[in-house]
Order: structure tokens, then C-alpha cells, then sequence
DNA sequence: CGCGAGCTTGACGTTGTTCAACTAGAGTGG
DNA sequence: CCACTCTAGTTGAACAACGTCAAGCTCGCG
């Protein structure tokens, strides 16, 4: 299943960044990349590494955080056609953050070498990776801005909602994290998190069965987030 | 003194970006930039109005923040040198933060279609824009890790080093800021700045009076900062 | 069938915010 | 020049929010 040697140019999971670039591009990456098989809770990059390879996502579902001492913060859980990597172009040589399978992922990694010439030589190409930086940035701001500015039942409600709308898109999903995952997402002890879903299933806004998640009211939890 | 025909090409006040362009290109940039003075406290960007110009700090500081209904958080106290605007590049039509003069300030405002221009005819401009993405990523990530895992005094302690060693590079300087903006900054009331610069006073880490603060005690500083 | 990791619950203590009152200094107008 | 006002800074006490601890539970897996 994982080779190598997978087509790039008939390939149709193609990240947007991609889609402009002649064949000659395409044969570039499809020579200086790998398609690879992870296993879920596998390592696909270690915070503090050398900084070699960009990873484009084709499956499966991962959590890119920050590691620390006494406990993480999950930046972001990302799936199919996440970019990952780009923060470190040209800047430090080493990864600032960690990312592991959530689930068994299909993912292909580039070397960014060939990701920094084709930059020079597709403007389209270049102008998405700024693009990519920048909805990074906002990402994180927003983060930044939940984090400091909402309490404990705002920021749950907000992965909640992230979740349905984004990353499952559907009210009903089955969580692919722990519980303890879910705090290091809202930044809370997971004691917490427990009595907060606890606290929405009595009061009919969402309907928690163990990882099964029913977003019932979804206004209310709009207005959480406030 | 504030006037739009200043000579890009013999300014001496140059950004590192701006180091390898060709005359051509700095001609281009001085045709649609105007050089403007910013008395202290007046806004120089507002939070969701159209991202149309980079602005280039020429002397100066500023405070960057995001505006929110109950209070601010300062994300940056940047300076000479400091490109703002660049994260609206391709990307947001607004921009996501304001910034205002912390005291008299001059700045280049540049038009981003010249930015856009030149980003293509030269691949250093290209280079440098990407990194200065990238180091905006780094420091607010350091901004998400300071608030989500310290306490207050490690928090202060943070913006006390940072002034030190970034923004006035001595260990004695006059803050541009009030205790508010402080508060902004860490992420906490008011009251407890005033409590907690007490408290490091009174310990012999730092020496306060008014504005002007003294680091006494660097290495307890690093050592609460944890 | 038993072990262990993840989950759950309640009690309790700590941390940090809010409120209210007071002070000092800077700017304003008579 | 002196009241007056306004804002920034300061202080203490009460309170709420949140984390920690300890204990028990559940379920999958060997």
C-alpha cells in the first residue's frame, strides 16, 4: 500500500498548493517524496528534529501540539490535505511541535528542498504556501485568543463546535481522542472536561455516549462560545 | 519631517528585506510609499478595516493587540524595523489586529501590490517575507505556551525579561506602557501587575519606581519564569 | 478472570478576578 | 493660583473559578 513511487501527476488528492503546477514540477516532487503508512498513536514528527521534510496529509486524522514537561497543548487536530511543516521554511531547522496519528494515516513526504525550488519557479505556488502560513498564523491566534479570553465551558464549547463543523463535519461523530486529549486541546484538567460534557448532556445540549458525541443544540453552544 | 519622497535608495534605515533589491525595485517601492508620523496613542492600524498597506516602523514603538469587547491582549511590543501587515499577504482582505503609537513614531506605509510585485521579480524579498511569517508564528506560539502554562508572577516575569533584553536592551528602562497595558500583555488584572511588581520589589529582583523599573536580580528572574 | 488505562465523581485548596475604596499626579478652567 | 476633575495606580477583602487529590468505576485485552 505505501510505496514510493505513487503518481504524483494522476494523483487526486492534491493539496490545492499543487494543483498549478506543470508536469515538470509534478515529476520534481513525485522524485523527492515518499508515500508512507503510519499506525495510530505513531510518531510522525518529533518536536525539537531536524527540520528535512514537508508532509502533505492524504488520510487520516493527526494532532499537531506542543510538548512540555508537565503537560501538552494540541494546536490543532488536521486531517486530509493539511500541509505539514511549512512553518519551518527557511526559518528554524528544527520542528517546533509534535505530530502523532490519531488514526492510521496515508500521508507523503516531501523534501523541502524541492519544496523551496519549486517556490522560486511557480508563483501560484509560492503565493499558496504564504496563504497556508497565514490561515497558520490566524489558526493560532484565534487559539490564543480562546485560551486567554474564554473559561472552561466557552472553550469546550469551541472544540465542540470545531469538531462538528470542521474536522467531522456532521453533528454526530465518534471522537478519535481521549478525554485527556480534550483538555489538552482546551488547555483544562481533564477532570474538568469529564464534568463540563457531563454538565451539557443533563442540559440536553449535546449527548454524550463514552467517544459517540450528538451535537443537539447547537445555538446554545454557539452562545457558550459566546 | 513626515513627507512621501524620502530616497528609498540611500535610506539607511533599510529592513533586512529590503537589502537586496535591485534600484529598480526600490524605486518601485518609493513610488507608492509615503513616510508618516504617528503622534503617541494615535491608532496607526485598526482591527478589521481593509488590509491594503505594509507599514515599515522607522523609530518608534508600538503596541500590536487584538481589540475584544471586554478587554485586549497585546500580542507584540515591536519597533524599529518591525514590518506589520505581512500576515494579511494573499490571504485576509482585514486586518486582525490594531496597532498604536506607543510614542512618536515614523513609518513607511507601502502599498501591498508593490510588496506583491516585487515578491515575484525577487526570490531574498521572497525569502525574507516567508521567514518573518515564520518567526511571527514562532513568537506568538511562545505567546499561546507562556499564557497556557505559567502562573502570573512566571507571566510578569516573561514581560519583564523581554523588555530587558528585546525591546529596550538594558536592565534599567522607562516603560512606554501603563500598568493596564502590562496586564494586557500577561494576560491578567490589573491589580495583580501592581501586586506582583510590588512583591518582585520588595524581594530585591526588580527595583520600581513609577515607570522606571530596574532588573536587580536577573537569574531569579529567569528561575520564576520557570 | 484479573490487570491496567482511561474515565468519573466528590471534596478541598489554591489561584486569580472582582469589587470597592482610596491616593497621587496631571490637566483644566475660573 | 487654587479648586476641580479625571485618569492611573494602589490596596485589602470577598468571592468565584479552576486545579489537585483521592478513590472508585468500566471496559478491553491478554
Amino acid at each position: 500500500m505505501a510505496n514510493g513511487s505513487a503518481n504524483c501527476l494522476f494523483c487526486n488528492n492534491k493539496s490545492v498548493c499543487f494543483n498549478e503546477l506543470t508536469d515538470d514540477e509534478l515529476k520534481q516532487i513525485e522524485d523527492n517524496k515518499v508515500e508512507i503508512l503510519y499506525k495510530k498513536d505513531e510518531t510522525i514528527i518529533k518536536q525539537g528534529s531536524f527540520a528535512s521534510n514537508i508532509y502533505f496529509i492524504k488520510k487520516g486524522l493527526v494532532k499537531i501540539y506542543i510538548e512540555n514537561s508537565d503537560r501538552n497543548l494540541i494546536l490543532e487536530i488536521a486531517g486530509k490535505s493539511k500541509m505539514l511543516g511549512l512553518t519551518s521554511l527557511n526559518h528554524t531547522k528544527h520542528y517546533k511541535f509534535s505530530v502523532t496519528a490519531l488514526e492510521d494515516i496515508v500521508l507523503c513526504q516531501i523534501n523541502v528542498e524541492v519544496i523551496n525550488k519549486i517556490m522560486i519557479t511557480n508563483q501560484f505556488f509560492n503565493t499558496q504556501v504564504i496563504k497556508s502560513l497565514n490561515s497558520t498564523i490566524e489558526k493560532i491566534l484565534d487559539k490564543l485568543h480562546c485560551i486567554s479570553h474564554k473559561q472552561l465551558n466557552g472553550r469546550l464549547a469551541d472544540a465542540l463546535i470545531c469538531f462538528s463543523d470542521e474536522i467531522y463535519q456532521n453533528n454526530k461523530f465518534t471522537l478519535n481522542v481521549t478525554r485527556k486529549d480534550l483538555a489538552s486541546i482546551t488547555n483544562m484538567a481533564t477532570e474538568n472536561v469529564v464534568r463540563l460534557l457531563k454538565e451539557f448532556n443533563d442540559k440536553k445540549i449535546i449527548k454524550v455516549s463514552g467517544k459517540n458525541i450528538e451535537i443537539i443544540n447547537y445555538s446554545a453552544l454557539k452562545e457558550l462560545s459566546k
